[in-house]
DNA sequence: CTGAAAGCGCTTACAG
DNA sequence: CTGAAAGCGCTTACAG
């Protein structure tokens, strides 16, 4: 119990050699003699030594920690279902490195860049993970100033040069559209995210590409800021049009969870009278009824990978550049050819009435 | 650029003092000349000195840092929206304080455990922010083993000597069965959380005990892992009830909506033929038809609260158990009096021929 | 009120 | 292959 804890001296000492040759050893230098090393190696597990991380931070000046930093609005704050499992992704690498993750969720620019600013200054991370990344995204500039290493998720614009690790969710879209032409619409709409995130915009952009490839009209997409509400909201806008969509494409599945019951509330067939498709496959998007057709990621594995990304890029000083699996297409209920195209929607039917396609017990 | 960081010695050399007055003069210790005193912060301003973090935890053996571990398996990972505004609020207070949040999600009880004795025995963390509690947790023998302070979310069973910051949920339980019980419902089925969770058991409790006190069936009652997937399943079960219960009220928002995508499956009209309730108040619960009537709490504040807490009892070895102002009934539409009481239901009807309250634009 | 010095627990040239 | 010692940047008795 008072027994104090054990330092690199006691080891030394049980071992019978200099502390250095410890520290040689639990840093898997090479030049010690094997037995000596065994020696060290069993001292150290009978008095259930490590070494002190706060010691090696201060003669290294490395924290053993990497840091994230999550930017939301008040009211988003709770919206994004993808930073549970992409922590877990980076936990499931740190964990096995002595590494830990230092997070810090703030509100405003202001606070971000602060954020950034102290922790890298007191060195109380080695690196950063960047996610949602913005077009002219002031982070690198000052993370380039400050000198610490980072990875981005998803490529961000030119003349940045810190490694990125993404996934192209370019061909999830185009998979929702040319499933959606499949099936015969001809007026698609698109509930975009925030066109000032890299990923709102590539999506968006993705979209575009694909409408005009099937040669479709290009004109019902609507910017939003991700959020539910700003779902919501811009569905109304699309279904006012006096020529409406009859399949919207959201940017991610709570945008699409809020249209959905945005066309219920009017009365709509989901999927008849309007077909639906989200992003990134949560778990909430299989309960809803109908259940979302949407594209699916791994974000557990996108945290995996950058955390070895950035480790290794620590380590080096240079990583590659990782192209994760593409997001996939993944068909479920809430699309189907439309029941007619000239805008006017027939009154509801009953979703008892209606024959669908998931028999559940 | 290549300046190296200034340390104490220069702030000392620059103020014409000893390294040991600049110490105490950057943490408050009394019995230092004013004017010095002043000199040594301008000193300290102008080189834009802090003291090294690192430093500070080798001689303090302390780590400035708070930690929160939370398990979730796999598949139930983003299921909680409650952590990314907690984390928010204990944030907010940790930042200001100069302290950092040290996060960790593991899937399985021997990883949980194995990261506290980690976190705490390499001096990571100065305490825990311990969360979702079980029944005989078995964290708290772990921690107190290992000396390190921690405060709990909710208050723990007997023995246990952590302060609590808790919410009382009861009320909010009570509170729906109330609103249900008034708009004429008999049969009322509750879709309860882990039993093996505190806050799960104790939802399940409140709603015994308002359901006795209303003097109703209490025998509706299946209790699920908290999962949206668990909420459909419990569900089922309770509309294949030969005498099904008219309204549900679940113990969180996600196996809400769930429940919701079930109803409607079913083709039963939401409230008319079954009212539904949440727990929660997630951004989502408002934005699904009929938007659900449920439970709202304020997590950005509980982190805030229970950031302070733990560091209080750091700091004095003591600290007040705190209880939050109580989860508020919030009324929207997915609950109205029943249609019917036989438990057979009527084919549906369409939402756009129902006059729901809410006219959207 | 102030200074000199040891100590926190490691790591790493530098000698042997 | 190994040991002695300085150094990382603080804090804190202990003397004055």
């Amino acid at each position: 119990m008072g027994a104090r804890k054990p330092n690199i001296s006691d080891v030394a000492r049980k071992a019978g050699v200099s502390n250095g040759l410890v520290s040689f050893v639990v840093n898997n230098r090479p030049g010690v003699a094997p037995e000596t090393r065994q020696r060290i190696l069993d001292a150290a597990g009978e008095l259930g030594w490590r070494p002190s991380p706060s010691a090696r931070s201060l003669s290294l000046k490395t924290s053993f920690a990497l840091g994230l930093v999550i930017r939301r609005k008040e009211d988003l704050i709770s919206a994004d279902p993808f930073f549970p499992a992409f922590i877990a992704g980076l936990e499931s690498v740190l964990a096995s490195e002595g590494r830990v993750l230092v997070l810090s969720v703030v509100s405003d620019v202001a606070a971000e860049l602060r954020t950034y600013r102290t922790l890298a200054e007191d060195s109380r991370v080695d690196g950063f993970i960047l996610t949602d990344l913005q077009h002219n995204d002031t982070r690198f500039k000052l993370l380039e100033e400050l000198g610490v290493p980072a990875v981005a998720l998803g490529r961000p614009g030119e003349g940045v040069t810190v490694p990125c690790v993404q996934l192209d969710d370019t061909r999830g879209i185009a998979g929702v559209v040319e499933h959606l032409v499949g099936l015969g619409h001809t007026r698609i709409g698109h509930v975009a995210g925030d066109p000032a995130m890299v990923h709102g915009g590539r999506r968006r952009e993705s979209f575009d590409a694909a409408i005009a490839e099937a040669g479709l009209d290009g004109t019902l997409v609507i910017e939003t800021d991700f959020s539910a509400g700003g779902g919501a909201e811009a569905t109304r806008r699309l279904l006012d049009n006096p020529h409406p969509p009859t399949a919207i494409v959201y940017a991610n599945d709570p945008m699409a969870v809020a249209g959905l019951g945005v066309a219920q509330r009017r009365g709509l067939r989901v999927p008849d009278d309007l077909s639906i498709t989200g992003f990134d496959g949560t778990d909430i998007s299989g309960y809803v009824f109908p259940a979302l057709t949407t594209v699916t990621s791994d974000p557990v594995e996108w945290g995996r990978v950058a955390a070895r990304t950035l480790l290794a890029y620590i380590a080096n000083g240079k990583a590659d550049d990782v192209e994760l699996p593409p997001a996939a297409l993944l068909i479920r209920e809430s699309t189907s050819p439309p029941a007619r195209h000239d805008g006017a929607f027939p009154a509801g039917v009953p979703a008892s009435a209606r024959g669908t396609a998931a028999a559940h017990k």
